[in-house]
Parts: structure tokens; sequence; C-alpha cells
DNA sequence: TGAATAGTGTCTTTCAGACAGTATTGG
DNA sequence: CCAATACTGTCTGAAAGACACTATTCA
């Protein structure tokens, strides 16, 4: 585990000096990052929110788009995910929106200047939250698919395409796209959401089936009241992870 | 992102000295290790691999039981993944197992020496191989359940828990089990197989259908020859990660 | 009252589970 | 033939999908 420097060597011996003196202090440190894949929907199409950097002299991927993220912070973070809400609020003023470890993605080729690490996040906000947040560059809400300028820096693509993957693996089990809505809802709008992530039309009847014997959403009593008749809103159950009682029957 | 640390300030002097003098490098970085929760079946039993800690002087929680790992080798290892298949083959000899990334866990506390972030794999590897693992000390088998020697080291009670998590979700919805078997098994040992890591009995005939309908396994030709009428033995299919049609029925 | 959207009832299809049946081996 | 295990067939009940139906609002 320990390099094979001797402690007469500079490397270890700076490096000793560097920390208290332990064994853990010979040791090369990969850098830890953090990346948030942060989705809303925006004009009824699923979007992700992207950051171009910067172009300094040291600065890799020069105006390339990548996920939001950083360097972890050993000062201010008391966690890895404390370290993801921090660069979520960052950049979107939101707080408690619907967040999830996605992974870690680390080798020694993925960023040019270090051995390094980042530890990936998958974020869920509001459609009515995404209006309040800055998009002045270099930041701005991208429509997945086409649109996404890439290749994106380091390994970004990658990182958001597993995004995306686990996004649409859970939509099929779980309330998930209940995160992308206000925090009071009709079904009728639940189901659009359902139906942009999936893309594809879904029986009224069924969903609505599903959505309530699985007990995820409780109605609130109040009504969304519109141009015509007036629907019932619901908000997310106390146990929404729970999983959906069956996926929605695949085709042949 | 950068740190507070003025360029005169003794810490950051150091650290620059260290590296090649990039910005990356006033960066205090957090310890990276992996760990592997490696599963097998013994005795018909679930069970994991567990290493001792020893008790030298700077050693945090000595003689305390883990889950096996260490410090990412920047020399060595490619990417973490390549780290964490060289920890498993370190302790098992075993270098094609099922393997996947569970997550990161990351936090100021974990590790009493410093700031640090491990990222866990999980691994199933098949009942005759385990046979061929040296288990001599300071490595042992133990059963999932009470037998685990609680609490482990650092915070691998709840790594643990998080992998039994997994295992036991994704063998609702995938073959996953057949990793615990040899590469050549039958529907009979598939199923006993399902049964002790789900905890209860299965129905043969369902089973059967499910499996075969999924094609999540395909008949080698060849049949296991026993005191009784020989059973057709089969393998993984060529995708075997595709979901299987349908999870079991719930109980109500 | 009509248009539009919210929500329900009912029939059909699909499929997992129960369970009894048949098949194939060694002794 | 018997015992034991491998494998199959048939029925049933539960639940998802199709789709037509009713309900409630505004204009």
């Amino acid at each position: 585990m320990k390099t094979k420097n001797t402690p007469s060597s500079p490397k270890a011996l700076v490096a000793r000096v560097a920390g208290s003196g332990n064994a853990v202090d010979s040791i090369a440190r990969p850098l830890v990052t953090v990346d948030v894949a942060i989705f809303s929907i925006r004009d009824d199409v699923l979007s992700v929110l992207l950051v171009q950097r910067g172009q300094g002299p040291d600065e890799p991927f020069p105006l390339r788009w990548a996920l939001p993220g950083g360097f972890v912070d050993v000062k201010k973070d008391a966690t890895i995910e404390d370290c993801a809400r921090r660069k979520l609020a960052d950049k979107t003023g939101v707080t408690t929106p619907y967040m999830e470890q996605l992974g870690s993605w680390g080798s020694a080729g993925r960023d040019p200047r270090a051995w390094s690490v980042t530890n990936v996040y998958f974020a869920l906000i509001a459609s009515d939250e995404f209006c309040q947040i800055d998009e002045r560059p270099p930041q701005q809400w991208f429509p997945v698919g086409e649109a996404i300028p890439r290749p994106l820096a380091f390994d970004h693509d990658q990182l958001l395409d597993a995004a995306l993957r686990r996004l649409r693996d859970k939509v099929e089990y779980t309330v998930l796209p209940a995160s992308l809505l206000p925090r009071e809802f009709t079904l009728p709008e639940l189901q659009h959401t359902f139906e942009i992530v999936l893309n594809r039309q879904l029986d009224k009847s069924a969903f609505r089936t599903r959505m309530l014997s699985a007990k995820v959403i409780e109605e609130t009593g109040n009504f969304r009241i519109g141009p015509r008749r007036p629907a019932l809103l619901y908000r997310l159950a106390e146990d929404a992870t729970r999983k959906l009682p069956a996926t929605f029957r695949r085709a042949d």
C-alpha cells in the first residue's frame, strides 16, 4: 500500500511534512470531485443543466460543456453528498430536490491534470422551480438528445448517459417523475410527465389504478382550478420510494 | 474551489512543492480507497468474505472485521474498477466473477486518519470456486445475518447492508444468482440458489417458465448425471443482464 | 347545451402461481 | 416396479390494457 519511496527521497519527505506524519501521508492521493446531473422538464422536454468551462491557461477542456461539479472541499463538506447539495444549491438555488447517488468514476486518464475520481449524483427539480434559475452564461438547460453539445468535457458524455439510463430505468417501477413536478400535482399532470420521460403514451385508466393502488401518492383535498373540470391535487406519500406493484407491461 | 490558504502559508507551500505546481496541487485531497463486498454460497448459506484488521500503532479499528479493500494505487491501477479487481484477485484468486459498482461513501469522519472516500464494489463468486480460496486468518467467510461480527470497521456495517439490499433487490428482476453457481448449472440448482438468496420457496413451474421465456439462460446440450434422472445443463446467455419479464408476484 | 378535460366501469388478455400429472433415471 | 428427481400441462386468479362510459366545469 505504501509507495516504494524511501523516507529520504524528496517526494516522500515532502509528503510527510505536509500532513501529520502518519503512513497515509506517503500515499499519492487522486483528485476527488463531485458532479451532478440535474434534470428538469422545460417546455415539455426533459432537459439537463450544463455549464461551459472557462479557458484559463491550466483549464482542461476549455469552452467545453460539462455537468456542474467541482472538487470536494474537505473544510466545507462533511460528506460527498453535502458537497453535491452544495454544488446543486450554487447552480440552482434549490435545496430540497430529489437526489440520489449514481456512482463513482475514477481513472488515470479522465482528468488530464491527475488521477481523479468523481462521485456523480442525479437530481430532479420541479419544473416550477427552474424558472427561477439563472440561465445566463456559462450555465444553460439543454434538451436531452441531439441538442446535447457533445463531446462534453472529461468523461461527462458517459456520466450523462448513465444518468439518463438510471432515470429511464426507474420510471418503470417508481414514482420518480413526480419529483419533476411541483409539490402538488394532478394525476393527468403526473401521467403527462411519465409520458415525456418514457417517450410514449400511457392509458389513463391503467395509470390511475397503478399509482393509487401503490399508495405512492395521496390526495391533498385541494383542486387544480382551470378552464374545465377541476382536478384533484395529490402529493407524494411518505413512502414514495416504494416500488410500484409492477412494471408497465412491456410490448412484444 | 481553491483552499483559502495563501501561497505563503506553510501547508499550501508544501503542497505546491509536492506536485507539479498546478492549481490542483493546492487543494487538500481526501484519501481514496476501494472496498469489495464478495458474496458466495457456502454450505447452502449466503456468505460474505471479511478480513480482520491488524493492530499496529497507527492502525484504525484494530482487530475489527472489515470488507476487503485498500487504497487506490495511482501507479498500479488504471481505474477504480481495476483496483477493485486487484483486491478481489488478491483475496480470492478469482479474476472473472460478476462485479458491479455499489456506489461511493465519503465523509470527514468515516476514517479517523483523514477525510476519505471509498468506492464500493459488489462481487458474486461461484460456490465451486470459493473452495479453492484460502480461509486462513485474517480472512474468513461469514454467513450473512446474526453471524456477522458487528460492528465492522469504519462504516462497513452500512456498506455491507447496502450490498445485501442491492443483491436482494436484483434477485427480483435479474438472473444475478446464476453468478453464484459454476458456469454450467441445472434449472433446479438455479432455483435452489434463488431460494437461498430470497429466503423463500418458489414454484418450480413458474420459475422455469420465467427463466426460459426471458432467454437469460441457454441450454448447453449437456446433462448433469446424478443418482436419478439427469438434468439439462444451462449457461448464462449473452445478454444475461437483461431484466426478467416481471418480478416474482408479491404476497398481499 | 356543448366542448373539454377529469375520472370510472367493464371486458379482455396476459401471465404468475398452484398443483397434479408425466418422464427418466438407478437400484 | 419403486423411489426420487426432472420436467410439463392445465386451471385459476390477479392485474394491466383497451375503450367506452359518466362527471364536472366554463362559456
